[in-house]
DNA sequence: AAAAGTACCAACCGCCGGTAG
DNA sequence: ACTACCGGCGGTTGGTACTTT
């Protein structure tokens, strides 16, 4: 088909409704024979979009919970801008919804965290000191661009340390990356629930330097 | 009541890695 | 070994609803 033939904008309910006849049928994948097999006038790419963010099955159509911010606040922290990693974790809730998800609710809220930035990496100094090193030789406009500092290693394997021997935080161990995703946010989600009850969540999130807003928001 | 500003979200775009031929 | 294709990912855009002035 022409690349001129395909549809743009927003999707019809008779066009779900081939693409999900097709999955029904063909399950999902081979995105690009969609168009071929049903008459639908979109390529693969825009039928797989439509069907992993609107209309597969266990997808969340409600308000993200307090502990799912929560989750993604951590999450982020640790990986950056991974939005498929971070929706592994959170079952029924997909990459994109948590990319706008996070630049609606966090990303406006740079300026104040910024203003923690020396808190943050104070805190961090002991342990990453590359770091501190990197904030404070990046320009304004290199710290504008960047949302947070990644957490790559090894540095990942200190903060995983950290939180290990601080919290029993259950990702911070190294077996965590061969989990099952499924079981991960279980796990993830109990693990919530113990520094919840404890109170160490707050003193998490105060050490990682994220604003009371968000510490209010995520404790109710 | 209307205009302007803001928030939210669905969808598109370009790039990249994997893989079949 | 090479190439073309496909699917996945992150960044970005555009439309709509809501709020503020």
């Amino acid at each position: 088909m022409a690349e001129e033939g395909w549809r743009k904008g927003p999707w019809t309910p008779a066009e779900d409704k081939l693409l999900m006849e097709y999955v029904a049928l063909h399950g999902e994948g081979r995105w690009s024979s969609v168009a071929s097999s049903t008459g639908l006038k979109r390529n693969g790419k825009s039928c797989r979009l439509r069907w992993v963010n609107y209309l597969r099955p266990g997808l969340k159509k409600d308000q993200l919970s307090p502990q799912e911010e929560g989750i993604i606040i951590e999450l982020h922290a640790l990986w950056g801008n991974k939005w498929s990693t971070i929706a592994r974790y959170l079952p029924g809730r997909t990459d994109n919804e948590i990319k706008n998800y996070w630049r609606t609710h966090f990303k406006k809220q740079k300026p104040i965290i910024q203003n923690e930035k020396k808190r943050k990496y104070s805190y961090m100094n002991q342990e990453y000191p590359h770091v501190n090193e990197r904030m404070n030789n990046s320009t304004s406009s290199e710290s504008e661009e960047n949302d947070t500092i990644m957490m790559t290693e090894p540095p990942l394997t200190s903060l995983q340390e950290t939180t290990k021997s601080n919290y029993a935080c259950p990702w911070a161990t190294g077996e965590v990356q061969q989990q099952n995703p499924c079981m991960m946010a279980q796990d993830v989600a109990r693990w919530l629930d113990t520094v919840t009850e404890d109170g160490l969540w707050s003193d998490f999130l105060w050490n990682l330097g994220l604003d009371h807003s968000i510490q209010a928001v995520v404790e109710q």
